[in-house]
DNA sequence: TTCTTCATGTATACAGTGTATACATGAAGT
DNA sequence: ACTTCATGTATACACTGTATACATGAAGAA
């Protein structure tokens, strides 16, 4: 049992507010009363509540990115695109109100398309641009922008989950499971040579 | 100049506010002010500040999904299914704060797929499907269900405006909207026959 | 040892929020 | 002239984020 940090106990109080109750649910007091400190003291490791969530998300979705990236294994191109996306649907289902918040507020620090994602610099969406190119240097795919196509894949994976978030769908998990990939394989059929 | 009710003003006090500065500046104060109203005055119109915000948002987005069927109209299918995305586009990028709000938000009494799109209750969802369906019958679109491939095409355009909004591109809106339609080009690739 | 410094906490207060409750007002109908 | 009822106001309560001022106790320097 390791001794925590004060930062840290305040990170898991919240992350266990957000997870179980949504963003709403994390109040200052709610989580300063979690961790048996006062409201202000929360002020001494974080400049705001906004930051408090922002790093929440931040953290939460950090540990599904390096899942993201062991899955870049598979030799079939087309599989393995599949398989990248599963990650992201299996942490908007796993962790929904985290999930909501890491893409539903506005981020004027986060990566942009197209500049930074060309630098390489998401860990996430290289696998997934590396697995485009190689399949049109293998002729498996249309001759396009591996980064453009990425960002379609990502696109339409996120719009699926976001309007099944938002009460779209009336399928449970195992069905929209289904769709999901079903759907990104009408986008693959695109994409294919 | 027509004579406005009460419960007008509110909603055009309260749609101004979203329009400009988004959800979190529609407060029951604020609006009843600019109505010229004590706040409490509002709940004899709206049953509570969530209520309200629904009602601007449903509004808002029954004045585009008119738009969105007078659309249905081109005589080329594919042509015709782009052009049926547009209005998404456009309303998001007019109405950003009121196109986060509308999607963002869990709504439980909102039409669901499969069930409540297959029985015609979406307006506008119908006429992507019918064009599908359309596409289908002339052999220019793959054998494939019209409603699965119509909620494909709403996710795919769905998952780019969230991504748009949510700081993801660096794109300015002419780029955007040239990719917008770009990476539905690829969707529309797959489900071609 | 004594003094100072500084990180970390507390206590209080303020301006803001949604809304429950009780009361006022004035027009329409009997 | 009296009642009814829709529509408004006034007040109050519990909640929010956080600015400001002060307390405390451990580490380092004299």
């Amino acid at each position: 049992m390791k001794k925590l940090t004060t930062p840290e106990k305040i990170l898991r109080a919240a992350h266990k507010l957000f997870d179980r109750e949504g963003a709403d649910a994390v109040s200052m007091r709610r989580v300063a009363e979690l961790v048996g400190i006062t409201p202000m003291a929360i002020y001494r490791h974080f400049p705001n509540r906004e930051a408090l969530l922002k790093r929440l998300s931040d953290d939460s979705f950090d540990t599904v990115a390096h899942e993201w990236e062991a899955r870049a294994t598979h030799p079939d191109v087309l599989k393995r695109l599949l398989a990248l996306l599963e990650p992201y649907l299996n942490y908007a289902l796993e962790h929904p109100h985290l999930f909501d918040h890491a893409f539903s507020v506005r981020r004027d620090d986060a990566r942009r398309f197209p500049e930074d994602f060309r630098a390489r610099q998401s860990p996430t969406l290289n696998v997934v641009a590396d697995a485009v190119a190689e399949g049109v240097r293998l002729g498996v795919l249309k001759q396009d922008d591996p980064w453009d196509v990425a960002m379609s894949l990502w696109a339409h994976a996120h719009g699926l989950v976001a309007l099944y978030r938002a009460g779209r769908f009336s399928y449970d998990e195992p069905k929209f499971r289904k769709f999901y990939f079903e759907s990104i394989g009408r986008l693959i059929d695109g994409i294919k040579a």
